[in-house]
RNA sequence: GCCUGGGUAGCUCAGUCGGUAGAGCAACGCAUUCGUAAUGCGUAGGUCAGGGGUUCGAAUCCCCUCCCAGGCUCCA
């Protein structure tokens, strides 16, 4: 039999006998990896270990500890997932199953209209175990469009998979189905085949590190209109350690989700009262909401901006004029009426009234770029299955700008105004951005053609001198103009989107504002829209969750706490309290009425940033014994100068007590 | 808006088969006076989210509304 080459990821060329496939391959070059592998990588494409390999070929062994292991043995626990729900409902129709972050998931239609409970999930993942345990290959065939079709005659959705594939069909179609000619299969076992593109472990016994999550519905094909699936959600892991380790950083990051410790850190609440997604703020949530505000303030002030306040509803016509009412309307609560028929609304954004005060008067273009701040309280009618804690609400605050300024004004005003975003940005501690392009949302904006690819030509030739990772996400502009939006990737490495800068040539025409130029005619201003915070609300949340409520000391509600020994320490703690006081500290005093460990493990609790201490020997030598937040090694006979000086500097450089 | 699961003391949660409610922490009172993450004893605290229904009897079963969680769709 002649031979073939093929060339390993190192450089290195192996020598096998035709139609040897890449399991061979994996045993030509050691007992542990033919054990460990689950796939292949032929020239690049993720394929079956029992492929045949062609001479030449650049062949590479997937393992499970990899990106590429994991992904296919997701994708084959989701098929495993299939099968067990087809044994548990028989006639159950399935969809789609794909590997995803960290996981899978496969979506549904039960017999009868029938849906998924919690309980459940434990009775369909006892059943993957049994698959698992029984050892079931995975059996690749290719069959003719034809075929196919027969073959999954009484799976509607696969059909309709097919079909599409057929006529186009999308990427994610053909991930499904295979390619636009052949369709492909993979059989587990008489019972069970699903229509796949693959590729798959070799055998169900190389899974198992699963755990089912959560049941939820999900639209087929995510449109809302199409019926919905029930779609379970799991997670699988090349070992037990690994997915311990998932699990583990679940419920670290549960850990730090802003609304569990705007709860126990007494900062915020949502009264059900009120009503869902409207937010009060407690007095500790309200110092930290103030210091970020003031701050904000101070920082515009330095960035030429002037500070307008405008009201929070308008009668119907402002947001005719804007265009709101036509695009915007469904964001939008409902009118009420007043005044024979006047109808008023709340107001989802402050363009339009920033617009209104360019207009209150003529304007020369000696007086532009013209920057209007504003820290404007906005209604919106959020679905009611959208609303989350302080990031998605109905009520919210922005830090909004309006600035307008001439079309030569624009690209300068855009770069520095950028600069002005992550500078700010960074002084509240994130440091990791990426930026986002979002472009003209298909059949929902207003606009010429030429208008808006200007618009976002500008951007993105603005985004691309920044120096960040730029990432396009098509369509997602507002409907009067594109925008860049800064993503932030916080402490555990998730990404929030933070603040948006968005281009807008249609307002100023519909509202007809205009300024006189130097040739002495009248010109049309652009407008950007900006918000550094994005909203106050959701700049709190992702804080809180960057720092897992371990607030910065400038940002935290409380930063120093006095502790006596004894009771008769007390008067010597209100003094240092009171001298810190003046420097502007926030600072508290716990009389001792429990024994000290009680008052500094709450005082822990309640992550102060500095715990002072002070006993006989403080009071005899005018010291502190200091307990920084994150140290479990305090720090005796400090003078008050000493931490007044190191306090005040921490403050004014937006440190923390861990970091020293 | 849709799907699934929830809502019991300030918080976290238990409450079996339908027989009128319980713990820990917190709060309050008294005692304790203490050098770095929980001192002891005692007291009080509930329209079981709200409304309607079934029942001799409902936290428990049914219906509606509100609110929450995780998804889908949508979005700052």
């Amino acid at each position: 039999m002649p031979d073939i080459e093929v060339l390993l990821p190192d450089g290195s060329a192996r020598t096998l006998p035709e139609g040897s496939t890449a399991l061979d391959l994996a045993a030509v070059i050691g007992k542990r990896l033919a054990k460990d592998a689950l796939a292949a990588e032929v020239n690049g494409q993720l394929t079956d270990l029992s492929a045949p390999l062609t001479a030449g070929a650049r062949v590479s062994i997937v393992t499970p500890a990899s990106e590429h292991g994991r992904e296919v043995l997701r994708h084959s626990t989701a098929h495993v997932l299939a099968q067990a729900v087809t044994r548990l409902w028989p006639g159950a129709h399935y969809a789609i199953g794909p590997a995803i972050r960290d996981g899978f998931y496969y979506d549904f239609s039960l017999p009868g209209g029938d849906h998924f409970s919690d309980d459940d999930l434990v009775r369909i993942e006892a059943e993957m175990r049994k698959i698992v345990a029984e050892d079931q290959p995975f059996t690749r065939s290719e069959f003719s469009i034809e075929e196919g079709l027969e073959i999954f005659k009484d799976q509607p959705f696969k059909v309709e998979i097919i079909k599409a594939v057929l006529s186009g069909g999308t990427q994610e179609d053909l991930a499904e189905a295979g390619s636009a000619t052949v369709v492909s299969t993979y059989e587990n076992s008489s019972s069970f085949r699903d229509l796949c593109r693959g590729p798959h472990v070799p055998s169900t016994s190389r899974l198992g590190h699963f755990k089912l999550m959560r049941v939820a519905g999900a639209y087929w094909r995510g449109d809302e209109k199409n019926p919905q699936l029930q779609r379970i959600y799991g997670t699988a892991w090349e070992s037990k350690d690994a997915l311990a380790a998932h699990l583990h950083q679940l419920a670290e990051a549960e850990l730090r989700d802003h609304r569990r410790l705007g709860q126990e850190l007494d900062l915020f609440s949502f009264p059900s009262e009120i009503g869902s997604g409207l937010a009060v703020f407690h007095p500790k949530g309200g110092i930290m909401r103030r210091v970020m505000e003031e701050y904000s303030r101070g920082r515009h002030v330095a960035g030429d901006y002037e500070f307008v306040y405008t009201p929070h509803i308008s009668k119907s016509e402002l947001f005719e004029t804007s265009g709101h009412l036509e695009w915007f309307a469904e964001g939008m609560y409902p009118p009420m009426e007043l005044d024979e028929g006047q109808r008023y609304y709340l107001k989802p954004m402050n363009c339009p009234f920033h617009v209104l005060i360019f207009k209150s008067r003529q304007r020369s273009y000696r007086e532009l770029p013209l920057r209007m701040f504003e820290f404007g309280s906005v209604y919106r009618y959020e679905k009611s299955g959208v609303v989350h804690g302080l990031t998605r609400v109905r009520g919210m605050t922005q830090d909004d700008a309006h600035i307008f300024c001439t079309k030569e004004q624009m690209a300068d005003e855009l770069a520095s105004l950028l600069k002005f975003v992550l500078a700010l940005l960074r002084d509240f501690g994130l440091n990791d951005f990426y930026l986002e392009l979002s472009t003209r949302p298909e059949g929902k904006a207003v606009g010429t053609d030429e208008e808006w690819a200007e618009a976002e030509v500008t951007l993105a030739t603005v985004a691309g001198a920044a120096g960040l990772e730029l990432v396009l996400d098509e369509g997602g502009g507002a409907f009067y103009g594109p925008k860049i939006s800064v993503q932030a990737r916080d402490a555990i490495g998730r990404t929030h989107q933070m603040s948006t800068i968005q281009l807008d040539f249609q307002t100023p025409q519909r509202f007809d504002a205009t300024y006189i130029a130097a040739d002495n005619a009248r010109h049309q201003p652009i407008m950007i829209h900006r918000a550094l915070f994005g909203s106050v609300e959701r700049f709190m949340a992702v804080l809180i969750e960057h720092y897992a409520g371990n607030m910065p000391t400038w940002l935290n509600p409380e930063q120093v706490r006095v502790l006596g020994v004894r009771d008769d320490h007390d008067s010597y703690a209100y003094e240092i309290a009171a001298a810190l006081r003046l420097d502007g500290v926030r600072v508290q005093v716990e009389a001792a009425s429990e024994p000290l460990g009680a008052r500094i493990r709450k005082a822990k609790m309640e992550k102060v940033p500095y715990i002072l201490v002070v006993g006989d020997e403080d009071v005899a030598s005018g010291t502190v014994g200091i307990n920084a937040r994150g140290s479990n090694d305090p720090e005796r006979g400090v003078t008050l100068a000493q931490f007044r000086e190191h306090l005040l500097v921490e403050i004014a450089g937006h440190g923390s007590p861990e970091a020293s």
